[in-house]
DNA sequence: TATAGTGTAATAGTTAACTAGTACAATAGG
DNA sequence: CCTATTGTACTAGTTAACTATTACACTATA
């Protein structure tokens, strides 16, 4: 896995783990892989992927047994919860960038619009 | 200034000068201020501003002139690139992240429209 | 010419993130 | 009961980012 080199390792596998959840290819109830799996599978040392996880689990996104794995919650509640939150961050992110660069919001709208044009197009080839 | 934590502290520095230059409050050919001034405004280091004015330098942002300051470059050429770059990578970012939680490009495009409402309407209490 | 203001360089020390390695605790299955 | 698998804890060492400090080079000006 490649990794943006501007962020800590521990915190961008936080969100990889958040985004195998939400699109459920980790799912509710389900184990994940092992610690010592997650490490060779995204080449990084056990113990960042130990600090990642003890996150998630603090949050209750995960719950750990010992000697049998980590579970995904079966919490929907707190999954749906997950979700709506990590949306509206990306577009708070996003947003307030934009703003201060005096783009107006209907601007906004417009320069996304135009960029997923160009993409898709792109795509296509 | 406050910084995120998750990203370095000149690195975020020059993302603001970037800004700054970009809505004029630093505007072409002028002198922005001294680094001195600069680490005492932004709380940090003149290490620290040096480093994210030298790689501005190193991209022809701005122009240093040993004695007498930095300066902004007049090449208003570069200027619109900057500005171009700067918007397409923050809209890819928050692209990506959404795909990755397979969000489509419409869910996308209304999802940034409610949030700029929802925005709009408590920005006005 | 002396001084203040400017950019730049270099050293030393601190901290957070990461790696490597070892060990230990709990569980499952033969 | 033994062994493999799993999560967890701990120590030690490296590196990048940051701070603090000093020094130096160039420019303007009194």
């Amino acid at each position: 896995m490649k990794f943006d080199d501007k962020v800590p390792i521990y915190y961008q596998i936080k969100q990889y783990i958040y985004q195998e959840i939400l699109i459920n290819h980790f799912q509710p109830g389900t184990k994940i892989p092992p610690v010592r799996q997650l490490a060779i599978d995204l080449t990084v040392n056990v113990n960042t992927i130990q600090r990642a996880l003890s996150e998630l689990i603090d949050e209750e996104i995960l719950i750990s047994k010992r000697g049998k794995g980590n579970f995904v919650t079966t919490d929907l509640q707190i999954l749906n919860q997950l979700k709506e939150n990590i949306v509206e961050e990306k577009l708070e992110i996003m947003y307030t960038q934009l703003k201060n660069l005096q783009i107006s919001s209907d601007e906004m709208v417009q320069y996304l619009s135009d960029y997923i044009k160009k993409r898709e197009e792109n795509d296509h080839e």
